[in-house]
DNA sequence: ACAAAGTATTCCTTGACGGGAATATACCCC
DNA sequence: GGGGTATATTCCCGTCAAGGAATACTTTGT
């Protein structure tokens, strides 16, 4: 998770990052299209991929980069956790939202015993 | 964002955010809860401030310190862009379903023309 | 095998950041 | 208003990471 976050937090990475969301490039296509030096692309190439964030295939003598799903799936879970923080409904009313959907469950729970009996 | 990811980056401040997902609490008790000295504490939390995903009330001379939910919802809005990279699909298999789907569809209309005509 | 294209690695320098210790500031109570 | 508590700020130092330049490696085509 830190690793993700240090991945992300250079600018530069974040830019190749938002760069590859367009689909796979080559490093040559990805230092000129953000206006990087080749080395300074390969090495935020290398932090990314330990970060595993990219993979490569080898395509001649180029090198393909993609995105890889795993560590943004891991960062999704993460924030779910923060759910009730940063969800729509603004906290105060939380316990509010909780209180009427009880309120609902025990409505039908009394409606489907009446039913039943 | 990046100032999203460079606050969580470091550990230690990370460290302080799981430990607010608990609520708000004093530099204090961040302090012995973490083992962290006081100073680095409240350094940590004046960049998690200005970061926006923490903030500040005074309680006599103690400070509260709790989580705000902008920075998380803008990384939760962030990382929607990736959905079709992490969301449960397997990328190779993408294609895949999505030709299923325009078969099913075909087919549902297919279906819907001869009722009609 | 050689030349060229594409990429990776190394070396160096510099700036930013985190931790420790000391100090400053704000608030409370008597 | 002085002393105590809680927090913020400053200074110093060591480390680490990013960029530039040069170089090494690898694959391809002839």
């Amino acid at each position: 998770m830190i690793e993700t976050f240090t991945a992300l937090a250079d600018p530069n990475r974040f830019r190749i990052v938002e760069y590859l969301l367009g689909g796979a490039r080559s490093v040559g296509a990805i230092g000129e299209a953000l206006n990087l030096n080749q080395p300074q692309v390969s090495k935020h190439l290398r932090v990314l991929k330990e970060a595993r964030l990219v993979d490569v295939e080898a395509r001649a003598q180029q090198r393909l980069y993609g995105l890889r799903p795993e560590p943004l799936r891991e960062l999704n879970a993460w924030l779910e956790r923060y759910r009730d923080i940063w969800d729509e409904r603004l906290g105060q009313l939380d316990s509010l939202i909780e209180e009427l959907k009880t309120q609902d469950m025990e409505a039908a729970q009394r409606h489907a015993r009446k039913k039943k009996g």
